[in-house]
DNA sequence: ATTAAAGTTTAGGCAAACCTAAAAAATATA
DNA sequence: TATATTTTTTAGGTTTGCCTAAACTTTAAT
């Protein structure tokens, strides 16, 4: 399988989600950033290679054999970021980009090997499941601090905004991945959120309670 | 760069030892398992990019500017080559194939906290040294071990033939890097040499031991 | 020195993955 | 419903890196 061929796999698992009836080629080629008619190709490809359910205008659908396919690109591409930050010193918003290209190594082994020398994580640094060998995804309980109630607890798993300026934030309230969040009240005029962590007591606004995934 | 161009760059560079005045198409392609005609055309390309000097006919060098390039690659790949094995379980014939594909990762600050990760090795795993940032090679007094006469003590820091059955021949012979070679006797009619490792005797063919380097 | 052999380059093709522009289909609007 | 707009596909073109076959150099042998 080509890199282009897995990159179009990764990309429709994860535009299928939000279109679940088909992902058309307009939305392909944007996400991707090429042009519809290159999309149209390529999903001509991967349906004749058995990957992907595709009639003309009609969008395209994953089959298992490309779900599969796709998870383990998925796979490959988190725990290389797993690598990336628990291993190597690289922070959130750099991970990505290397990520891109290391899940496009060929090695079976490569990958079982990273995975125990990662002591077999469970999720990714921005906190989604890593895939098993064999496509297996945990579904995890994921939700924005803006989705709790006074009273909730949820255990910070990850974030939805990677730019400096939001991770900075973080790092000066002590927010980080394992970090409890206890809603303690929201503010019904802004739904600015106020929440204990570590036991300091601290505001959130609206922005950032959505911005904050949490396990609950 | 592409990833053809920086394959035919470092096959060059590798090749430029036994051909120092020049690196013929026809053995480049040999090298690199294509034609010569793919070898002319790609190193036309590398001529005009500034980094090789080419003369029909005359086979191609590397100018300064190729030279650096190369040494960058093998730079990378020797530090892949440490991390698969000294962090990851892979044996000495498993890492080359691995490598080769993550030589060509792009960037900077990947290689930079790999090495210090790594904790800043000197040689790779088969005994060879690995550049710095500047391109910069450390030379070694590096002998074959039939170069050893007996009575000679030897250190092994690598080997001549990355061949995946020469190195599964050392790891069942239990040679490895700095492994202690005493060279006990040497037959006249084959050149075969019985050598000491580890307090184990073992008879060692000419091949072998044209194989085999040491630090004396 | 001439011819034969070996090595190298040129010329013309092919596949992958992209592109633009035009045609066709689906959707939205009057 | 008919037309206009948007979306999608088709057709034809480009680049990269490979190929084969033919033409051309260089080297070796008679």
């Amino acid at each position: 399988m080509t890199f282009s061929e897995e990159n179009y796999l990764k990309s429709i698992y994860a535009l299928q989600k939000e279109h679940p009836k088909g992902v058309s080629t307009n939305v392909l080629s944007k996400y991707l950033d090429t042009k519809p008619a290159s999309a149209t190709e390529m999903i001509k490809k991967l349906d004749e290679k058995g990957l992907v359910h595709y009639q003309p205008y009609q969008g395209v659908v994953l089959k298992d054999s490309g779900s599969v396919s796709a998870l383990k690109i998925i796979r490959k591409h988190r725990l290389w970021e797993t690598f990336l930050a628990n291993k190597l010193d690289f922070s959130w918003d750099e991970i990505h980009d290397v990520a891109e290209q290391l899940e496009h190594i060929k090695s079976d082994k490569l990958i079982r090997e990273l995975d125990k020398f990662l002591g077999y994580p469970k999720h990714d640094p921005h906190g989604d499941p890593i895939p098993d060998e064999e496509g297996n995804v945990v579904k995890m309980e994921k939700k924005r601090v803006s989705q709790l109630n006074p009273g909730d607890i949820g255990t910070c798993i990850g974030v939805n905004d990677t730019s400096s300026s939001f991770l900075q934030f973080l790092d000066q309230q002590n927010i980080r991945l394992g970090s409890v969040i206890h809603i303690l009240s929201v503010q019904e005029f802004d739904k600015s959120m106020t929440v204990r962590i570590d036991d300091r007591e601290l505001l959130l606004s609206q922005i950032a309670t959505e911005h904050i995934y949490v396990r609950v």
